[in-house]
DNA sequence: AGTATATTGAAAATGACTTTCATTTTCGAG
DNA sequence: CTCGAAAATGAAAGTCATTTTCAATATACT
């Protein structure tokens, strides 16, 4: 089980690309997050640990992290491109609450397995995939409905 | 069975909006489309109609449509928001070509079952969700195919 | 060390929308 | 009908995440 740190510098290497201090300052800060961040995430981070990288700087590694397969590109619909760990985590999918903006990852065998039969029946050579609900997680049903019998 | 001009102006009524000659020019054309269009894709349709709308209209109108529930937003990964129609067309997924760009459309009771036990189990509450699967649709991969065994 | 090559980051550009606002159109009351 | 309040239009400007530009700087082979 090879390190992150290596995976990347291997990467950069591998494509006649250079290591920085603010490649290294990026990863470093990506590897201590967990969730769902943002470049503006990202870039924040790295502010307030006095590690001064500049926003197109923070984008650039962000996307070389994708490429060598740390990280992967998550967009749910507010426009926003979100990153999340790709190495030793389990493919998932995601629950989105619209209201609270909680994200809620599931996996399913089920799914799995229809999905196959899908690909099969279409002749279709999947790349990647993603499944994302959108709705009210349990809490915002509760507020909604404590807030509605009050009102009505 | 509702006639959908007929939808869309009770809708605009009963948002106390006004009826107009771009709004039906913009509806009239989309209800000739199928698949998935863009603003963008729409504003040309009316352009080599000879219905000048700007473009700002066809955006507006657009969401109009959406918002009545004759059609439904579709974004995959481009950036480009796209719409299709919803009324009387059955709920689905999509395999999207990455290569040529064809989007095939797909159902499986295997997963709206499967669906349904996640969100009980995580006691959430649906009001939307997308499940898009990138890849090669077959005829890319025979052409991939094809090119590879005449270079190699 | 020296040098070719890649990187950085501030600022400008991009591109898909969205908003602004002066002008035009709609539609229901009279 | 005819008016006029209210809404719609569209050209242009604004937004906002992301991408590109490019002069200055850093890196890594010899
Ligand atoms: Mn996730
Ligand atoms: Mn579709
Ligand atoms: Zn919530
Ligand atoms: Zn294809």
């Amino acid at each position: 089980m090879m390190d992150e740190r290596q995976i990347f510098n291997d990467y950069i290497k591998s494509e006649g690309l250079k290591g920085t201090s603010q490649r290294a300052a990026v990863l470093d800060v990506f590897l201590g997050t967990e969730g769902h961040v943002s470049v503006d995430d990202m870039h924040r981070m790295l502010s307030r640990r006095k590690l001064k990288v500049g926003y197109a700087t923070v984008h650039r590694t962000m996307k070389l992290i994708a490429q060598c397969g740390l990280a992967r590109q998550v967009r749910f619909n507010d426009g926003i491109t979100r990153f999340e760990h790709q190495y030793m985590h389990e493919h998932h999918h995601h629950l989105v609450c619209t209201q609270c903006g909680k994200v809620i990852e599931f996996n399913s065998d089920r799914i799995d397995d229809a999905e196959k039969i899908i690909l099969r029946k279409y002749g279709f050579l999947m790349h990647s995939h993603r499944y994302d609900v959108f709705g009210l997680c349990k809490e915002c049903q509760n507020k909604k409905a404590g807030s509605s019998v009050k009102s009505g």
